[in-house]
DNA sequence: GTTGCGAATACTGTATACAGTATTCAGTGT
DNA sequence: ACACTGAATACTGTATACAGTATTCGCAAC
């Protein structure tokens, strides 16, 4: 028999406590004068402390929480100077990925993309935050055609700490509408140009999105 | 008053547990068929088992271990497929460092570098593990001086994984000195060449290292 | 009013105790 | 000998108890 093992992947308490955080944190529930004090934290979901414990210290290694000096658990806050570096990750990730796409070159995969982008930029009169996921989900999409899963989780840890620090936020000021919609182009860069020009293709429309963040947050003091 | 509190960073035993596991899985003390569960290392460590847990868990968030189906947590293999996914995940990162360099094109920086390479590339007699120690401080210097804390913070996670998966035994059989020496030609393309040749350099050179790679396995089956 | 000291407080970190569940193993019947 | 069943075992996950430490607050002294 050659039948796989079945991994049913208990879920952990502290795997909820988590994505309640983030989800707090990205709804600004959770703002950055909150502490978040395990005690109170256990109190309120009514569990234990350990789980929640577990959560707090996931989140601080990620950069998103890290301890106040008078106890308790803050969020971080986020420099212009550590945006731009986020951006440039992104470019490095991105970009590569679009190398690699662009060197597989394979038509259905790349007319699959085209689907999932026209599905996601239907939007009718958006919010900043349906924006954010609309792109978030066409840019994961690309990355995961790419199939390489470092290159994706290091997508997904920038992106978690995109949305942990609002940086989608920013852009609430700007015309969203300007950054959808050339996405497609992109695509068509990934199918007939070389990998070089692919990867600056990425590159460009990354700082695009770099340059219409800096001006949103600019124009909103 | 604009001073700085003072961060103490108080070290945690998980922390202690984890850099002892992450030692004993790179010097083969934990080998591929070793369980470790939770109550036999919190004896041997003479502590309790709430940080062991949280080391082990951390390292099964990173991918390094993973729950056995028949409970305590193993060492997760690697596949030819996922190390060459992970040498790709490197040429995003440090191609993008290198871009980042030869973009600003500091002479005293490159200058830093150079001084770096020279005193690491002074090997008498190198055993792999001192040929994959200095290959790694050299480029964690060009990412150092590129001066992005994400890209670092990836590149450590990307070497990190490396070690414990062993990346570095596999070239045991091959001529190590082949891959060292060509550094210093990297500096100087950062100096003179734009930002995509630099960035192509470092490319290159990464997949040598991935050639290599590949090409010991293949000769140690 | 400010400074210095000490107790109270409020946290985190660590240890231990408890609960639940999958695996193993022994025993029974056939 | 083999198949089945149920108890024992060996784990992890969660809760709770304990210890230590930094911060805060109150009060006295200057």
């Amino acid at each position: 028999m050659a039948l796989r093992s079945i991994t049913t992947q208990r879920r952990r308490l502290a795997d909820e406590v988590y994505d309640q955080l983030v989800s707090a944190i990205m709804s600004r529930d959770i703002g950055p004068d909150d502490r978040l004090v395990q005690e109170k934290l256990a109190a309120e979901l009514e569990i234990s402390r350990t789980p929640v414990r577990e959560a707090l210290l996931r989140l601080e290694k990620e950069g998103v929480l890290h301890l106040a000096n008078s106890g308790g658990f803050r969020l971080t806050r986020i420099t212009e100077e550590e945006t731009l570096e986020l951006y440039q990750a992104r470019a490095a990730i991105e970009g590569q990925a679009a190398r690699i796409l662009s060197a597989r070159n394979d038509p259905a995969e790349l007319d699959q993309l085209r689907n999932i982008i026209r599905e996601n930029e239907k939007l009718t009169n958006p919010t900043t935050k349906d924006y954010f996921i609309a792109n978030r989900t066409i840019h994961r999409a690309f990355m995961e055609a790419a199939g390489n899963r470092f290159l994706l989780e290091m997508f997904d840890m920038i992106w978690g700490r995109a949305m942990a620090f609002h940086l989608f936020a920013a852009i609430e000021n700007t015309d969203i509408t300007k950054s959808l919609g050339n996405h497609l182009a992109l695509v068509d860069v990934l199918a007939d140009g070389d990998r070089g020009e692919a990867l600056e293709a990425v590159t460009a429309h990354i700082q695009d999105g770099f340059e219409l963040h800096i001006d949103g947050i600019r124009r909103s003091p």
